[in-house]
Order: C-alpha cells, then structure tokens, then sequence
DNA sequence: TAGATTGTTAATCGATTAACAATC
DNA sequence: TAGATTGTTAATCGATTAACAATC
C-alpha cells in the first residue's frame, strides 16, 4: 500500500534487489528466498521481506520469490518499466563516460541529449549523440520528454545547470558536481560525491 | 575520544563540512557557526554540533567555529592531513575520467598507478602515468605503498580485482562496478553506484 | 505430513532533533 | 551586561532485526 511513507533506504535498496535478480534471471535460477539474497547482498533476510512487503506479497511462503515475476514487480515499483528519458549537461571526461556507459539500457534508462557549454565540444559526437549548445537545453528536453538530468560539470556551473534543468521541467536530477544544489522542493536530488566517498573511506585507515 | 564507535553516518558527513570550510576559507570567511553550516547543507545546526563534538571542543561558545582551524582539524580525522597513495584498476572511459580529475589531489588522495588487462591499453599515459599490466599490480602497489584501491572494470573482473588488492596489502576499497564484492571484514568496501543512483531516482518520478 | 519460508508484529537498536546550561 | 552559539543531555523519531503464526 502506498499509503505508508516509503523510506528512502528502501527505494535506495530495490535498484540492488534488482541487479542481482536480474543475474539469477539469466542463469535460469527461477526462485530465490529473502535468505539466498540476504548472503548475497550482506542484507538480513527479515529486512528483504520487509522492503518487498511495503509494496505487495510478492513471494510464495515455504517457497520463496518468483525471479523473473520480482524483477518484474520491483521495475514498475521503480517506475522503469517504460523508458525513461535522461539529459547529461557537461561532455567532459566523466559525462563520457556515463554516456558509453550503457548498462543502464537494459534498465530502461536512455541519455537522449549531451550539452556543453564550451563551442569546442558542440557538434562532437558521443555515443551516437551530437553535443548541443547550452542555449538548445530548454526546448530540446522539453521536446524529448526529459524527465531526469544529469550534471557532470565543474562545481562553479553546478547550480546554473540545476536551475536550467528545473526550468526546462526535469523532474529528478543527479548531480556529480561536488557541491550541493537548491531546486525546489518537488523536484529530487541524489548527489553521486565519489570524492567525499574516497575521503570518507580514508577514515577506516589504520 | 575514539571510545565511542562513531557512526557511518557521521563520517560520511565529515567530507561535505570540509568542502564547504574549503570554499569558506578560500573566501576569506574566518568564522562560521553550526547555523550558517546548516543552512547551506541542508543539515540540521545539532546534528552538525554533535558530529563534529564527538571528536573534540573544536567551537567557542557565543562565536562558533574557526574555519582554517576546523578544516585542520577535520582533515586529521579523515587522515589526509598527509598523501594517500591510491591505484586504479581498469583505464576505461570512467578510470580515465576519476584519474584526470584530480580535484582530491587538494585532499591528499593521490592516484599513483593505474592497470588494466587489456594490452592495448597497457603503456598508454593518463594524466602523466603510464597504464601498467595487472601482473605487476601486486608489487607495485606494494613498492609504492598504495592503501586505497579504485575498481572500474566491468563487473565481471571486480570481484578478481577486489582480490588482488586484498593480497597487496590496500586497505579499503572504492568500487564503481555494478556488483557487491566480497572481502575480509578488516578491508573497508564503498560502492559508488551511480546506476542505483539513477534507478531510485525513478521511483520519485511522478 | 514435515520442512521451508513468507508477511508481519513486537523488540531493539541507532540516529536525529530539541532544549538548555555554560560561556564567549 | 546582552546576545549568540557551543557542547551535551534527554526526547523523539525511524530503521533494523528477531520471532513466529500462517501456509505453501
């Protein structure tokens, strides 16, 4: 039932239930029990049970989860089980990389505009896309039903790009520049920080 | 004192406060409180306070904290108050971009090898190293004391990667390859993982 | 039927926030 | 002195885990 706030720590934990499921798929394992995905994923198996029944009783007791009807249920539950339309802004290095980085197809979600500020790079081609002006951001998003953004820019444009994005209509942006952006309260931020993840990892040094 | 276990949470916290003390200092701002802090974190000003007391009296009562002395301070907790010998294993797209930017080189976490199985890619130079074969991982990040490794190669080979860090003596470990790799408990494992990212952003989508 | 495993409640654990005395 | 802000305790809130009846 939706009526009971899901915790962010749950969304956050079915991209992972899916991936692995969607291994088991491919080996033909057809069931798997919250135990089996607890060893794999170093989860407890009550915590499983539990995020999967916020959203319905998917398993079988005495059996265990349907792979493929789970990876089925968790895809509508994430809302990707219709492609979804990504815009990245920032054709550097990293922003490449995302783009080529097509594993996320499978999953549904497909860059469908690269943006640049820098002239040099508009017109470049990445993965089948031509880099497009900043000035071209607005319309073609708006054109190309972008629902989620990308920033892979410099910290200094960061914020300007959020802003254009939120302008443009995007609904959700992840943002890879080390700063924090302000966007309206509707509109959802995941920060992907690895410099903060590389510090924070140097805590745990003997 | 470091008797009371603190918190991942907590730690994770720690890189965010010296980024924006960073920004602060590089402004000229000599003083900030648990307020300003807050608000530019979205963070609440307690929960700033607490983190920061559970390592010492770094504040001054009716004034706040002093930012060149806090970012000291914090950048002894995290360790990198001196250089950090990082290696990179897979020089893909993403590898290529975490080592030309060297935004943490200010962080003291330094990238000082870079692997990859790929002969073709072996011998080319990024960013002034030279891709070095993965027979030769083992001694040189022994020689060259490296404690933390990077692992960018396709999911398939993170695991086997992941291993042969273990057996050259790092310490922890930044993984960005889609899958949950297995080490001893003494070894620290972050996953950056921006398809997850990505994918939980979905389910805010309207 | 016996064994396994779910869905769910209750117990526990941990993290965040509010409040305020201490003090600059 | 008055105002501001820390460090810290206590209260609250939320998330994880254990336990078990239901049932395949």
């Amino acid at each position: 039932m939706k009526t009971v706030k899901i915790s962010e720590a749950v969304v956050r934990r079915l991209p992972i239930y899916l991936r692995f499921l969607n291994e088991l798929s491919k080996k033909n394992v057809y069931t798997v029990s919250s135990q089996d995905l607890g060893v794999k994923l170093d989860l407890n198996p009550a915590q499983i049970r539990k995020d999967l029944a916020y959203f319905g009783e998917f398993g079988k007791k005495g059996i265990g989860y349907d792979v493929d009807y789970l990876i089925e249920k968790i895809r509508q539950i994430l809302k990707i089980d219709k492609v979804i339309p990504v815009a990245l802004v920032g054709a550097g290095n990293l922003g490449r990389a995302l783009c080529n980085y097509n594993a996320y197809l499978k999953d549904n979600m497909k860059i469908v505009a690269v943006f640049d500020e820098l002239e040099s790079k508009v017109g470049e081609s990445i993965n089948n896309l031509k880099v497009k002006p900043m000035r071209e951001l607005k319309t073609t998003i708006q054109e190309l039903n972008v629902r989620i953004g990308i920033i892979t820019v410099p910290a200094t444009e960061a914020q300007n790009v959020a802003n254009q994005f939120v302008e443009g209509g995007v609904e959700a942006i992840l943002n890879f520049a080390p700063i924090i952006i302000k966007v309206p309260n509707e509109i959802r931020v995941h920060h992907a920080d690895f410099t903060a993840e590389l510090q924070s990892l140097a805590y745990y040094l003997d």
